[in-house]
DNA sequence: TCTATTTGACCGAA
DNA sequence: TTCGGTCAAATAGA
């Protein structure tokens, strides 16, 4: 435990460099263009490279622990979280994003991919196919293939953001030769759109509840307002992603936990957080140094059932891969866990200890 | 008219 | 060479 905790610490390291130098990559790309400015540019991004790819190689040493495919069962509906480890490089993969592609000189010699899993929902009989397709974000179908072997044509989807913010999600839908009221969905990639509201800042943060996605942002917005050390986590939340697959319905919890009463606010040092945040997934509850052990929040039924949302709102939010888990409590309890197996970690010279579980009112 | 979907063609990895 | 993934023109629908 204490090698994985150190493990855990470097690799927030890693990260915690790659966002900094990220900022100032950006800080600089304000600067008018110069010959030298255009070499510290280059010099940035091949530090940023080597310190994403060092995070990875650590991320995907740790990948040998990773769960097995879990199932949640709701209003119908049977959703199988069977993931592949989303941040890691397979000389397999069938991922091909061409804009990846051109922005990488390399990608010719040495491919990248995006994050990938797939997930298996079952409908009833009584519900209708288009159910699979409504996971809380918006596609656009820009293909359909017939897959060799299969029964049925596999769908191709994009985000219908990729145009104006660049956001290079997809998924593939894919129903089920056996049961055809399965399908399995294979989402590729992160949704960048939602980050890419994130960074401008409305007047009124709390003005614009519309959506889970929107209300989600502007409590990022608050918060990284906040001038503490845990704007150093929330900075590092919005590159990651958490791993979903110890999804169990049926998983007992040997360890303590805590609960957000879906009436309860919860409160940290210099934030509150109501229940409508909590039940739009707002991360700081799990992001707080203050917490510890697994944390559960609630949200609302339909967030449950849309649980493709719930997997791409929540890789939006946070994540270490393995270092974070996510996992249900009941089957038809929409509460969700977080756990961090370690108790202490530093950043940046401030020290965060998961040491006071009287962290809620 | 605008937006989303369909579908055949094309490209690249294996 | 095959096949999966994407592109883009044609088409449909609001």
């Amino acid at each position: 435990m204490d090698n994985m905790g150190d493990s855990s610490n470097n690799l927030i390291h890693e990260l915690l460099q790659g966002l900094e130098l990220a900022k100032q990559l950006q800080k600089n790309l304000h600067v008018p263009s110069s010959s030298s400015s255009r070499e510290t540019h280059e010099l940035l991004i091949q530090k940023i490279i080597s310190i994403f790819e060092k995070a990875l190689e650590m991320i995907n040493w740790k990948s040998g622990s990773l769960g097995e495919p879990s199932s949640q069962q709701s209003l119908g509906v049977t959703i199988r979280m069977s993931e592949s480890p989303p941040l890691s490089i397979s000389p397999h993969s069938e991922d091909s994003d061409r804009d990846l592609t051109e922005q990488d000189p390399n990608a010719s010699r040495k491919r990248k991919t995006l994050p990938r899993w797939t997930k298996q929902i079952q409908v009833n009989p009584g519900v209708g196919v288009e159910w699979p397709l409504d996971d809380g974000y918006n596609w656009r179908k820009y293909g359909q293939k017939d897959i060799l072997g299969a029964v049925y044509p596999r769908g191709y989807y994009r985000c219908t953001h990729r145009n104006v913010r660049g956001c290079l999600a997809t998924k593939q839908v894919q129903r089920s030769d056996e049961d055809p009221n399965v399908f399995e969905i294979t989402y590729k990639g992160k949704h960048t759109c939602t980050m890419a509201s994130n960074t401008m800042p409305t007047s009124n943060p709390n003005e614009n509840q519309e959506s889970n996605l929107n209300t989600n942002q502007n409590v990022l917005h608050s918060l990284e307002q906040q001038p503490n050390p845990n704007e150093l986590l929330l900075n590092l939340r919005e590159g990651l992603r958490v791993q979903t697959e110890h999804l169990d319905s049926s998983n007992d919890q040997p360890f303590s936990s805590f609960h957000f009463p879906s009436s309860s606010n919860i409160k940290t040092e210099n934030q509150i957080l109501t229940s409508p945040m909590l039940e739009n997934f707002s991360p700081p509850s799990y992001i707080s140094p203050a917490t510890s052990g697994i944390g559960h929040f609630s949200v609302s039924p339909s967030v449950v059932n849309n649980l493709g949302g719930y997997t791409s709102m929540v890789s939006s939010g946070f994540q270490i891969n393995d270092m974070i888990s996510a996992t249900t409590s009941a089957a038809n309890s929409p509460t969700f866990g977080i756990e961090f197996p370690f108790d202490q970690f530093e950043i940046d010279g401030h020290n965060f200890t998961f040491d006071n579980p009287q962290f809620f009112s």
